[in-house]
DNA sequence: GTAATAGTGTCTCTAAGACAATATGTC
DNA sequence: GACATATTGTCTTAGAGACACTATTAC
């Protein structure tokens, strides 16, 4: 089926970044205008082609977090989400991205990366809905890697990387809101947050009052996974 | 930064796929002797390059299954799974592998693929296990890709995907016991998958005995989400 | 003490886990 | 009727959801 001399097509390599942040309460996704043909001027996320032949994957997308939101790595959580490859998603030819999701604490402000895009912070609705438009396939990516944080803040402690690194019941709930769109009850909040063995540790500090009373402060604890779970509302989905 | 001469590093492209399929009780995965260097003569999950530049990722994997398995690929479930692309995992260069997880209802018998290797079944105790040796990273791959199984029956109706188009409770009982590698409590997990809403439905008709009772029919389901879930026996990984 | 925010307690109901007995076929 | 497999029921306990009050600070 194969002729003699065939050899494997080659293809170029992305790394795509959807990150994550809360400000003001609600949750946004990095966007910058992009400053090169295609879609020169669109939204798109930050990403990039591979530096060199050699670079590890997820070390491009550490690269290419670090170029746009001038992070110390350190208090951000990176993880692939998936790879985009369908031979039309680019008009240069066969581009494949390989998707990734971080999860920041409130950045400050963007910063304007080094290839001098500008980098701004876009409400996750606004991409949700379409009202924002990306390049590319990027209004897609966009949406699997928040509907991603929105499943794993369920069993795993991924909502702690929200957060700085200390932070109060209240900033968790936040950010739970945030993430899923939806108010939760504070009572069964910290019942259910507690009951999780090693999700928060407390610190033994105090937020410091604003009017009220100080919050206790909390640190991450040691488990990745939640046990028992935060299940998220149940939207019924489901055909009686 | 960058030489004004600089152009992104090209890859090659191959999908390789975790086949998992219950044989006599037990989890196996569907593994292939290399009939080519690099690893010549050594077991590999299947897979291969794209086949021409315009080709779709899962294009690509239902191409690979098919050739592997023989299978109408109606009854088969094939999802991505993740990406590969540590420079050293080929020896042949940079190939950045898009592994994908196949789940199939147990299958005849394996068949030669069309590059006229041969295609085993190999308990998925042995590939965790390294008691079966693997090629390139695929240890890894598979490793994940059973993960990702285990995981996914808890939340979703994936578990038919083991089945035909029609089995017995005690049947999808199998497959939960297979894939998790743990006993279930049969009185429970008649009402836990009952509970379920749209998980199962059934038939009518029943298996015809086998020396005892007749086993009611069932088959999937409309939902692919299971709720309640059916949450796997807790290995308590929690420092107290 | 008033305002503002943080934190806690109870009741009900659903679901999970641990158990054994009954039902319906074949021979 | 003996056998083999399928199916169902109860009790106890854990966790979810709904709900309102008390505690601690600043002013």
């Amino acid at each position: 089926m194969q002729d003699d001399a065939w050899s494997p097509p080659s293809v170029l390599l992305t790394v795509d970044l959807v990150i994550l942040t809360l400000r003001e309460n609600c949750l946004h996704v990095l966007l910058v205008e992009r400053g090169e043909e295609p879609f020169r001027g669109a939204l798109a996320l930050p990403g990039g082609f591979l530096n060199h032949d050699g670079e590890e994957i997820l070390a491009a997308a550490h690269r290419e977090l670090s170029e746009e939101t001038a992070l110390t790595s350190g208090w951000v959580h990176l993880e692939q989400l998936a790879v985009y490859g369908s031979p039309g998603r680019d008009p240069r030819g066969r581009v494949v991205s390989v998707a990734h999701l971080a999860i920041a604490p409130g950045l400050p402000d963007p910063v304007a990366g080094t290839d001098a895009t500008e980098a701004v912070w876009i409400p996750a609705d606004a991409v949700l809905s379409g009202e924002v438009a990306l390049a590319f396939d990027h209004r897609r990516i966009a949406q699997d890697g928040i509907e991603r944080a929105r499943a794993k803040i369920e069993f795993s402690a991924l909502a702690t990387a929200f957060c700085g690194e200390s932070f109060t019941i209240a900033e968790l709930q936040q950010v739970y809101e945030a993430v899923w769109g939806t108010p939760l009850d504070t009572r069964n909040f910290y019942r259910k947050v507690q009951a999780a063995k090693g999700f928060i540790v407390p610190t033994g500090a105090d937020r410091k009052a604003t009017g009220g009373r100080p919050a206790r402060l909390y640190r991450a604890g040691p488990n990745t996974v939640l046990f028992p779970p935060l299940i998220r509302p149940h939207t019924t989905g489901e055909e009686e």
